[in-house]
DNA sequence: GCCAGGATTGTGACCGGTCACACAGGGGCC
DNA sequence: GGCCCCTGTGTGACCGGTCACAATCCTGGC
């Protein structure tokens, strides 16, 4: 790797609005109502400053207005992760829509659920001062949640909830359950006795809450079909590639639902190794849709999941929460999500 | 979708340090002082102003701080791109560092090179009074590098450079050209008679300086053998698999070597559809080493890149310019590019 | 015992905005 | 013509820190 080093900087003080009031000649308090775009000044005092601001480059500072207005146009994003795709497709929608509301989008990884750690990323997050937006699909997103004081403007993107959540939390979430029921379903369908699920680990230790491994049990039952002991698997392949390699040696395994596509990736490399033909031996299903799922050998059928809508609706949610008094525009909904089928799934093998 | 609403918070102000120094009977400097850590306050006087900030759970503001030091611990990481993995990773090394120092970092997509919107971004990301860190892996990085101010204290990730830059320039890369070239002299040593090259987009109009296509063409060129005209792709798998597909209908090709990761699996399924075994009739090699390349079928022998080294030195260059002062730290460095064989280049083919 | 000088601490201005309120001028109404 | 209200503008405090400098307290050296 190579650096190279750098020069030091000789600008100016930047104009505030004091340099730019007395450039107009006017008070600095008009130049205020002028950049806020208050009603009351007259359009010739308008212009006068507008010029003035013009010629001297102004820019109002962030850091100025937020101190004064105790209002910063910052949302920070906790997060425990930003190279998985589903965190990063999130991140991207929040962005956009930060971007396109002005504000500006901190970043801010979660490297554990350690309480003080937690604690203590929640409270350097506040210290920005702005809204926060918490990924919580995993434990230490939710740990985040749990250790929030109550008065922190934040929103949550969440797993599908268990049960209705109470009535004020500021909660995000495509149907997952229902995703997982449908792809469930569309393996039995295909004449699959059973389907095998290889679970993300669950956010919620006592509840097992994760909604995926409902959805699936719900079509199970709802087919008649008993549900098999179900895998807690990870996020990575390798932890697919592991569960993949004790799933390919059961015989009675023809279709396996995954938690994530990066899963479903371990598993497919296990099959193939073992020398389990898919989708003609055994049917695999992901979750997410990942950007390379639809190139893999064979194309994985997956259900997609709208993460960068999800992420818009966590900004306009808080932007309606922080900018209070304006109307609250009606959320920008994520698509729902689909199952898209492709190559990995097939009818169930003959015995 | 679900969304679900939230309550109003009803908290009080937080402490200021004059709150702090009436509760610990000082005055706000020495409070300021007792932050800060300045050396010279009596022991005594520290501990009874630590008492105070502990039981009012006082925290510095940081925007408060900002406005009054003109230091903003922050950086802004300007990029085309969150989801891709070489930028994913970048920023995820950056975030590390930067938490690490105590510093926030924003972020702020580049969609476009249009000279407007990214003259636009500039600004608003320097509104933070903070850092700026450019991915210039591509043109809209690239225009911003060109278009910042020389004032502005910005770091940028960048190719390769053709030529040694100027001296004073803030930019950290890896050597992805020899890289480029190990990967090709590697493929020459399979006994392939030529290696075609499918370029990611070079960010010089000009000169046409992707320094992976550079490398490429010195090992050829080394071997004496003639460079095939290289393949302008894209970004994504579709843009691999187009060019795939024109690759795999000439018999004479048996090598390709791609810019990065998903081109090279959108090539790998082009010639699966045509019939074409990978490495038994064409060998190919990515650019990155994505965390799905090792699984895929067949594995993806590619260049390993130490993006988040990359990133911790782009803030570890940026940190010792704005904390100048502080003696400059041995830059953490990235790992150098490594060539990971894997399943998918094999021998060439005998005619 | 006196004084220089470092250690400690306090005072008030300032960073660049916003906020609350005062104040001048002009038009409508009775 | 006087009063009231609205429009347009200015004044000074304030947000929560830091900075420059002044003031006070000690301590050692002679």
């Amino acid at each position: 790797m190579s650096v190279t080093g750098h020069t030091r900087s000789g600008g100016r003080r930047p104009a505030s609005i004091r340099d730019v009031a007395t450039a107009a000649g006017v008070s600095h308090q008009t130049v205020s109502r002028v950049i806020n775009g208050h009603p009351s000044v007259r359009p010739a005092t308008r212009e006068r400053v507008e010029a003035a601001i013009a010629q001297l480059g102004f820019r109002r500072s962030a850091t100025a207005h937020a101190l004064a207005s105790g209002r910063a146009r910052t949302v920070t994003v906790l997060t425990s992760n930003t190279v998985h795709y589903g965190y990063a497709a999130a991140l991207k929608g929040i962005e956009e829509a930060a971007r396109a509301a002005s504000f500006a989008v901190g970043i801010h990884v979660l490297e554990s659920d350690d309480e003080r750690l937690v604690a203590e990323a929640l409270r350097r997050a506040a210290d920005t001062g702005g809204g926060l937006i918490l990924i919580a699909y995993d434990r230490p997103g939710v740990r985040a949640l749990e250790l929030a004081p109550a008065d922190t403007p934040l929103v949550a993107a969440v797993e599908t909830p268990a049960e209705p959540p109470p009535a004020g939390s500021p909660w995000v979430w495509t149907d997952d359950r229902a995703a997982a029921r449908e792809a469930t379903g569309h393996l039995l369908d295909l004449g699959h006795r059973t389907v095998h699920h290889l679970a993300i680990p669950s956010t919620t230790r006592t509840s097992g809450g994760a909604q995926r491994a409902a959805g699936w049990r719900d079509a199970l039952s709802r087919a008649g079909v008993p549900a098999p002991e179900p895998i807690e698997g990870g996020w990575e392949p390798a932890d697919g590639y592991a569960a993949g390699r004790r799933l390919a040696r059961d015989p009675d395994v023809t279709a396996v639902l995954c938690g994530n596509d990066d899963l479903a990736l371990g598993v497919l490399r296990a099959l193939r190794e073992a020398g389990r033909a898919v989708p003609d031996d055994v049917s695999v299903v992901g979750f997410d849709d990942a950007p390379h799922s639809a190139y893999l050998a064979p194309a994985l059928t997956t259900v997609r999941l709208d993460f960068a809508g999800v992420g818009r609706a966590c900004f306009a949610l808080l932007h309606a929460r922080v900018e209070q008094g304006e109307p609250i525009a009606p959320h920008p909904v994520a698509e729902a999500p689909r199952l898209i089928v492709r190559e990995s799934t097939g009818p169930a093998p003959r015995r």
